[in-house]
RNA sequence: GCCCCCUUAGUUCAAUGGAUAGAACAGCGGACUUCUAAGCCGUUGAUGUAGGUUCGAUUCCUGCAGGGGGCACCA
């Protein structure tokens, strides 16, 4: 009888989830509307950002104001009147407030209902639907820096707001291993061959070899023109296959960049499911231009062989897709990727994360794609993550960008000084500093809206206090440590004071996730779970929990808070730690 | 030269066209015999500039200034 009766009430209460609240709220506006015979407008019912303002508010009276000619707290008057005779048993307070704003308030009742429930699965308009996400793109034979963590911390983020939201992530990593750069990196090696490490080396020392040869291969290439010539001629050599001792050189550096590769992907919390590389697309991509050259997509340069795409005509520039040596650039690739992308499955969207310089590159390439593949390019959207910059500047990996292992190792010594003296295990001291280097590393990137460049500098960008991934970790530890304490938590605890602020933030947590996935934006998780944390920190700080009259419904929120922060930070692909 | 992005407190960042522009760090001042001080409380301090649209602009539009990125065979 009791899991009936739970069943009901939990039946009733999703009807009520928040998202439905609001067009709740809408209708009733709209029916006094009619009952007032006022015209019917479009306003919005929205979650007022000072919480203290209401649960809900609506700009109606301030929409119609003018249309009917009427002080807005007059028609809000007028409104409200009505709203109180019917008497909503939601609501346990309605006013106005401001210009003329009509504010919401809802009961008790309705929060204990909402605190009791767990955090699940959120249906969104994605739920069952595949989705790819291409990211991080790391090119074989160059090394992993700091742009690509940026990648792959949103990346994750964004892949895992998906499937929060209902959705089948499939998550692709790209990688260039052909081209230039590729033949940049073997120049180099072969310059440096009495220094070419042995296989039992370690594989860090391999990536610092290739890393090396790849930047003397690119300043060389740079700097004479002599090299540029053989660099260029390597180049083609290695797309034919042509030169049987290039290519042992060539399937070694690319075999020990993977790895290397993969070891940073478990480092940083993401992990893929498919692979493709361009030695893959490019044949693709070629023949998909040569064909489209035909129907005048693509056209014969008059400076060269190359065969280009015009973008003028669409405000764009001119790329080249095909060079003069006949070979497909990133370009044609990219084509093909589409391609190969629309073949693996049945997908509603396709989102790829690459750095801001190549915005204007790829409003080139999807004009081209929308031409033979419009369905495929409608499904895409580019974001960008900013640029990384050192002294106000972009740097490159041929200048030496900061690589993102140096980065990880700082930040890890950050910590682990910060921690000196405190009772650990030698197993939670490692843990503690993994879990906490991360999580400061991407909060500092998520916290942010993507596409904006970062000032990095490591005192004021990483930061372990205040607006910081470890303070919500802190918060949630503070959490699990109450919980530890006392046995089951009664889920039917009601409240037997007022309506507590953290409750009104807690129920937030579905709006959000969904807002952030409309908007393809992980900072407003961000900059809620630190709100929240924030207020659970003031809460616990000003309110004893256990031992207190309202203990039970306390303890409620409480593990309710936890809840939503695991969930929260899981989504940004921060873990959490039982101790810190 | 052309195109795109950015400009909010001393600093690093927030703010679905909405209410008193919100945090953090730094500064200044506190509390604490109590569930983890990576914490809590108080306080000083900001929308580059000139216009426009709007009941309402940090947000949209235009000009200007400053910064960044891109512009043919790199990715």
């Amino acid at each position: 009888m009791g899991v009936q009766e739970n069943n009901l009430r939990s039946d009733r209460i999703r009807s009520e989830r928040a998202k439905n609240m609001q067009e709740k709220i809408k209708q009733y506006i709209e029916e006094i509307l009619k009952e007032l015979e006022l015209p019917q407008v479009n306003f919005d019912v929205e979650l007022p950002k000072d919480i203290s303002n209401g649960d809900f508010s609506t700009n109606i009276s301030l929409v119609l104001s003018k249309q009917v000619g009427k002080n807005p707290k007059e028609i809000a008057e007028q409104v409200l009147t009505i709203l109180k005779t019917k008497n909503y048993p939601e609501f346990s307070n309605i006013e106005i407030a401001g210009p003329g704003f009509i504010n919401f308030y809802l009961s008790k009742e309705y929060f204990e209902s909402q605190i009791a429930q767990p955090v699940s699965k959120i249906e969104t308009q994605y739920t069952d639907k595949e989705i790819i996400m291409e990211y991080i793109d790391p090119n074989p034979f160059k090394q992993f820096h700091i742009g690509h963590l940026m990648a792959g911390t949103i990346g994750e983020s964004i892949s895992r707001l998906y499937e929060l939201g209902g959705a089948d992530v499939t998550r692709m990593c790209y990688q260039g291993d052909i081209g230039p750069h590729v033949a940049k990196c073997v120049w180099g090696m072969i310059q440096h061959k009495e220094t070419f490490p042995q296989d039992q080396d370690s594989i860090e020392d391999k990536i610092k070899f290739i890393g090396d040869s790849y930047v003397y291969g690119a300043t060389q290439y740079k700097e004479s023109p002599e090299v540029e010539i053989e660099i260029k001629e390597l180049n083609k050599k290695l797309f034919e296959k042509s030169d049987a001792e290039l290519q042992v050189y060539y399937e070694k550096g690319r075999a020990w960049s993977l790895e290397g590769f993969e070891l940073m992907y478990k480092k940083i919390g993401t992990k893929f499911d498919t692979y493709m590389y361009e030695t893959q697309t490019a044949p693709i991509g070629e023949k998909l231009v040569r064909e489209n050259l035909a129907k005048g997509i693509f056209e014969k340069s008059e400076e060269s062989d190359a065969i280009i795409y015009k973008g003028e005509n669409e405000g764009l520039h001119t790329r080249v897709f095909i060079n003069s040596q006949g070979l497909p650039t990133y370009e044609a690739k990219d084509l093909g990727l589409a391609v190969v992308k629309s073949e693996m499955g049945n997908f509603v969207r396709s989102i790829v994360i690459t750095g801001a310089e190549q915005t204007d590159y790829f409003k080139v390439m999807l004009a081209a794609l929308s031409k033979i593949k419009p369905e495929e390019a409608q499904k895409t959207t580019h974001i960008t993550h900013g640029l990384m910059l050192f002294n106000g500047k972009k740097m490159s990996s041929r200048e030496g960008a900061l690589l993102a292992d140096d980065l990880i190792e700082e930040t890890k010594q950050k910590v682990e000084e910060k921690i000196v003296g405190r009772e650990y295990t030698e197993e939670e001291k490692k843990e503690i500093i993994e879990v906490v280097a991360i999580s400061a590393l991407k909060y500092s990137i998520l916290k942010q809206t993507p596409g904006k460049n970062i000032i990095f500098d490591f005192e004021k960008s990483i930061s372990f206090e205040g607006d910081s991934g470890p303070y919500i970790q802190y918060a949630y530890t503070r959490a699990m440590s109450i919980l530890g304490k006392v046995g089951e938590v009664n889920m039917d605890a009601k409240n037997n004071k007022d309506t507590y602020t953290i409750e009104k933030l807690l129920i937030r947590f579905e709006s959000v996730i969904t807002r952030a996935i409309n908007e393809l934006a992980p900072q407003l998780v961000a900059n809620y779970l630190v709100e929240l944390a924030g207020e659970f920190n003031s809460w616990y700080a000003n309110e004893r929990i256990i031992g207190d009259e309202n203990e039970s419904y306390k303890l409620l929120i409480t593990k309710k808070v936890a809840e939503v922060l695991k969930t929260g930070l899981s989504v940004l692909g921060i873990k959490v730690t039982g101790k810190m």
